[in-house]
DNA sequence: AATGAAACGCGACGACT
DNA sequence: AGTCGTCGCGTTTCATT
C-alpha cells in the first residue's frame, strides 16, 4: 500500500487543516463535484487511511500546563501488553510505546503541575515491573504539527 | 482560568471522539439545543481550548511505518528558535520539545522506512550546533490519545 | 454528474435566571 | 448581563438516476 493519489492526498491535506470543511468546498478547491468528494472520503475512511476526525484541545489553556516524556525501565522481559495495561489506566499517559535503546518504552504525560506529574510518575514506578524511570520535562514545544503533513 | 463547565467538558468530549458530530446530535446527548451547542464551540475556539478541527491520518496505511524518538544534544547554550527552525525544514518532524535533562530537546520523527529515518536524522545530525543525538526506534505503539481525554 | 428531498448550520428574536 | 429555546432561510449532505 504505498502512495496517496494527489487528488485524494489534496482531500487529506483539507481535511487536516480543518475537519469541518465541506465537501463542496473542498471540491471547488480541486476541481471535483461534492458527491465525488465524499466518495473518496467514504473510501479514505474504510481503508484506514482516514481514521477519523478530532478536535484538537489546547491542555494549556485548560489548566494543563506540564507536560513530560517519561523512560521506562522494565524488569527481565515484560510483555508490551502488561506495560499497555498498566500505564493506561493513567488519563495523565497520552501515548506510550515500546523503544530500542536503554529504556524499554517511553511515555508522553500531560499534568496539571509539577506537583501532578511527580504524582503520576511515582505512581507508575510503584509497578511491581518497574525498575527505574527517568523524566524529562518538556520546557517548551516549538513544534506540533497534527501527523503528518508531508504524505508526498 | 481553571476547570471546565461540565457541559463544556461533554461537548469537547464528544467534538474530540468524532470532530463531525453535528451540533443537533451533541446537543440531544448533552440536553441543549443545537444553537446552543454552537454558541458554547464557538466559545471554546475564541479562548482557545479548542484550537481546531483536524483528520486523524493513520500514517501506516499511507506506507510511513517507522517512528522513533530523537534525542538532540546541542552546543553552549543555542536558542530554542534556533532548534525550531532548524528542524521545521524536515516535514518529517511532527513534534519537538526543549526538555530537561542530558538532552536540550526531543524530537517524534515519522518515515517511510529504516533508511529514511536515517538519512534525516544524519541531516539533523550534521546542523552545525548539534553536537550528539541519541535516537530510539518505536517498536510498538501501546496507547495513542488524541490529546487528552481526562479534563476533570 | 446532476437532481431533489432531508438534514444541518446559523442568524434573529423573545423568555428566563 | 448572560444563556437558553424556537423559528426561518440558505446551504450542505446524501440517495437516486
Amino acid at each position: 500500500m504505498p502512495d496517496l493519489d494527489p487528488l485524494d492526498a489534496q482531500i487529506v491535506a483539507a481535511l487536516q487543516a480543518d475537519a469541518r470543511t465541506s465537501y463542496a468546498d473542498i471540491g471547488e478547491e480541486i476541481g471535483l463535484s461534492a458527491p465525488a468528494v465524499k466518495r473518496r472520503v467514504d473510501r479514505l475512511r474504510s481503508t484506514g487511511a482516514i481514521r477519523g476526525f478530532t478536535a484538537v484541545v489546547d491542555p494549556a489553556a485548560l489548566g494543563w500546563t506540564t507536560e513530560a516524556f517519561v523512560e521506562l525501565y522494565c524488569e527481565g522481559r515484560t510483555s508490551p501488553e502488561k506495560i499497555r495495561a498498566a500505564v493506561a489506566r493513567f488519563p495523565e499517559v497520552v501515548s506510550a510505546s515500546t523503544v530500542t535503546g536503554d529504556a524499554d518504552a517511553l511515555l508522553h504525560v500531560l499534568a496539571r503541575d509539577i506537583k501532578h506529574l511527580e504524582r503520576v510518575v511515582e505512581q507508575i514506578a510503584a509497578e511491581r515491573f518497574v525498575t527505574r524511570t527517568r523524566s524529562s520535562i518538556v520546557m517548551s514545544s516549538l513544534l506540533r504539527r497534527t501527523e503528518s503533513s508531508g504524505l508526498a
